[in-house]
RNA sequence: GGCCGAGUAGUUCAGUUGGUUAGAACGCCAGCCUGUCACGCUGGAGGUCGUGGGUUCGAGCCCCAUCUCGGUCGCCA
């Protein structure tokens, strides 16, 4: 069966007409305007054509037809009597000499109706996601997917970075996440691990020489899914450079970036270079977050110092009060409760607030409490009539970080206080290296212990000799944000046997258990070691970012669902015995 | 694992205080229709109301349990 095309379904314009062609595609629709006439319209990947039918032998075999059928249809094209000015192939028509069925949907009942799939129950989307993907405009997110890493691709390419590919099939390491696990045939009892990052072998491969290094790389967690996080896999546009600092990886970035997004993207404006840099304190004082969106021009202020003795039960009692003023505000009562409850749900901890009314009197939920202290408050906050003040408390990062939502949320709730239409990057920086554990109440690596301590060695013997606070040592260690989605974390890297060493000590770890944790790399760097740092923001989530999508699942070609399942291949599945058998592998759990 | 929401026709949804034969739209089937383009008109088929139990004269609706999906928190450098 021969099947070559003449033309897409998206290229026949007038200037074709008289042509004979030949196109293939899927039969998107049927509309029977007689007893012999009638018009399909054919879909391929590049867009649709209209087909005029207007014998009965024709009329026969389309009815015979389901929707979705593919067929290629030979004919001449003509000039429509009536045309249609909202479609590129409007102006054409084909007329068939000849229809040839390629492919029967043996279906006249779909899952759902293809043009309004992503309406459809997402279960159902997902197990006929071939159908689902019929739809250009879910197609297209995957299309946008494509051209993004494909332009990623080229840019960390004439930055000079050579895309490197590392071990899909690799040791479990110490990482943090959980790890998915691939049973060793040959080794009895023992694990391969897919890689959380391939943060190992990019350091490796700078202690091998290698100066500028790069790879969309697919990248495995066995965590819960979050809507902007795929259970199990996701891609990381994973980079590292040797003899280089935190300056030259964000250089890279503030050039890479900002290009694609302001091409790619929903909105046409990318902040330029460079971008803020707020370290992290900063940030969690002024935005309540370690991810703030800069497109919402409110911040954070303290007011424990003036509210503490207002009578006010939860003011008081040495918790820290957070207050955000959002100047002429135009709530209702109504949304401002609906806000307060979104809030507790996504912070675990009610907001309060109140009103400064058109006379200047405060009003509304704790007015009672705050009149007594408006001098002070008004001063501090500089209120004025129209102003709406809410107010957290708590510990201090629970008061924080109940301001970060309260501050998002007031922020997508009053436009006026927010540009929307834009991409806002910056780094935070200078993220504390150790924090006192929540169980154990001892000092704890705070991130990931590869990064190096600012100062190095001198901060670390400094700590230990009892002259500063470890709790103060920072780690040479980044966050980039845009938008308020963190897309990545990068570190200038501990590339110092006996800095690393010292580092792990703090923890009260040693040498053996850097050797036990990270036993090549800590090998490497004994045989001489460029200082080196890097960063992998995730793809997906850029994709999201760009497409303007809520869920991840829209801008992944094949998806699981929350429960880490691909219900259309039905994985996971189980195995035959004699699988087990060959693995060495016996299940003691009830399996359904 | 906790909390919140959802589950009714192939699909998306409505269903009042518990009360006759559970409705609509789209899709599907049949008929009509020669310029449609979300074609139109007429008619028709299609339901274990997620599952199990309970309360009641009577349950889609109330109660209990359970399953599934989604969101969120925990978790995730």
């Amino acid at each position: 069966m021969m099947q070559n095309r003449t033309h897409t379904c998206g290229a026949l314009r007038l200037a074709n007409a008289g042509e004979t062609v030949k196109l293939c595609g899927f039969m998107e629709n049927v509309r029977e305007v007689g007893s012999n006439f009638a018009f399909v319209i054919l879909r391929d990947f590049y867009g649709t054509t209209q087909i005029v039918i207007e014998t009965e032998e024709m009329m026969q075999l389309i009815k015979s037809l389901n929707k979705e059928s593919t067929i290629s249809v030979e004919g001449v094209v003509r000039e429509r009597s009536s045309k249609n000015s909202k479609l590129p192939t409007g102006e054409i028509e084909v007329v068939p000499t000849k229809i040839e069925v390629l492919g029967r949907c043996r279906h006249n009942e779909l899952p759902f109706e293809i043009n309004r799939s992503r309406e459809a129950d997402e279960t159902q989307r997902l197990k006929h996601r071939y159908l689902d993907l019929r739809n250009p405009a879910v197609k297209n997110n995957i299309i946008l997917r494509c051209q993004v890493v494909s332009a990623l691709r080229k840019a960390m390419t004439d930055h000079d970075f050579l895309e490197i590919t590392t071990p899909i099939l690799t040791a479990s390491s110490p990482e943090g996440a959980r790890d998915y696990l691939v049973p060793a045939r040959k080794h009895p009892g023992k694990f391969y691990a897919l890689p959380q990052a391939p943060q190992q072998f990019k350091q490796l491969l700078m202690t091998s020489g290698f100066d500028r290094y790069f790879q969309i790389a697919p990248c495995f967690r066995d965590e819960d899914a979050r809507g902007d996080r795929s259970p199990g896999e996701f891609y990381q546009l994973d980079m590292e450079m040797a003899f280089a600092g935190q300056d030259d990886v964000f250089a890279i970035l503030e050039d890479v970036l900002p290009p694609i997004f302001a091409k790619y993207g929903t909105y046409d404006v990318a902040s330029s270079a460079p971008f803020r840099r707020i370290p992290f304190t900063e940030a969690m004082e002024r935005y309540g977050s370690d991810k703030p969106d800069l497109r919402i021009d409110l911040e954070v202020e303290d007011v424990t110092d003036i509210v503490a003795d207002c009578g006010f039960e939860n003011f008081a009692d040495g918790n820290t009060v957070k207050a955000i003023v959002v100047t002429d505000c135009t709530l209702a009562r109504k949304a401002v409760d609906k806000l307060c409850a979104d809030v507790e749900v996504q912070a675990g901890q009610k907001p309060y607030w109140f009103k400064v009314d058109e006379n200047g009197e405060f009003a509304g939920g704790l007015a009672k409490f705050m009149v007594e202290k408006k001098a002070e408050l008004t001063e501090k906050l500089n209120l004025k009539p129209g102003c709406f003040v809410g107010l957290t408390a708590g510990k201090k990062g629970q008061a924080q970080k109940t301001a970060g939502v309260l501050r998002k949320m007031l922020g997508a709730a009053c436009p006026e206080h927010m540009d929307k239409e834009r991409y806002e990057f910056c780094w935070i920086v200078d993220f504390p290296m150790y924090e006192i554990g929540e169980e154990s109440g001892e000092l704890e690596f705070c991130h990931n212990p590869f990064s190096m301590p600012s100062g190095g060695m001198e901060t670390l013997l400094k700590a230990e000799r009892g002259e500063i606070d470890p709790l103060s040592i920072t780690a040479d260690q980044y966050d980039l944000v845009c938008n308020g989605v963190e897309l990545s974390s990068g570190a200038v890297r501990n590339h110092d046997p006996e800095i690393m060493i010292k580092a792990f000590q703090m923890v009260r770890l040693g040498e053996e258990d850097v050797k036990k944790k990270f036993p090549a790399m800590y090998n490497a760097f004994t045989y001489g070691a460029p200082p080196h740092a890097g960063i992998a923001p995730g793809v997906d989530r850029m994709v999201m970012l760009l497409a303007g999508e809520e869920s991840i699942r829209e801008i992944i070609p094949f998806p699981m669902n929350k429960n880490a399942q691909d219900i259309m291949m039905d994985a996971p599945s189980t195995v035959t015995q004699k699988q087990l058998d060959e693995l060495h592998i016996a299940i003691t759990a009830e399996v359904e």
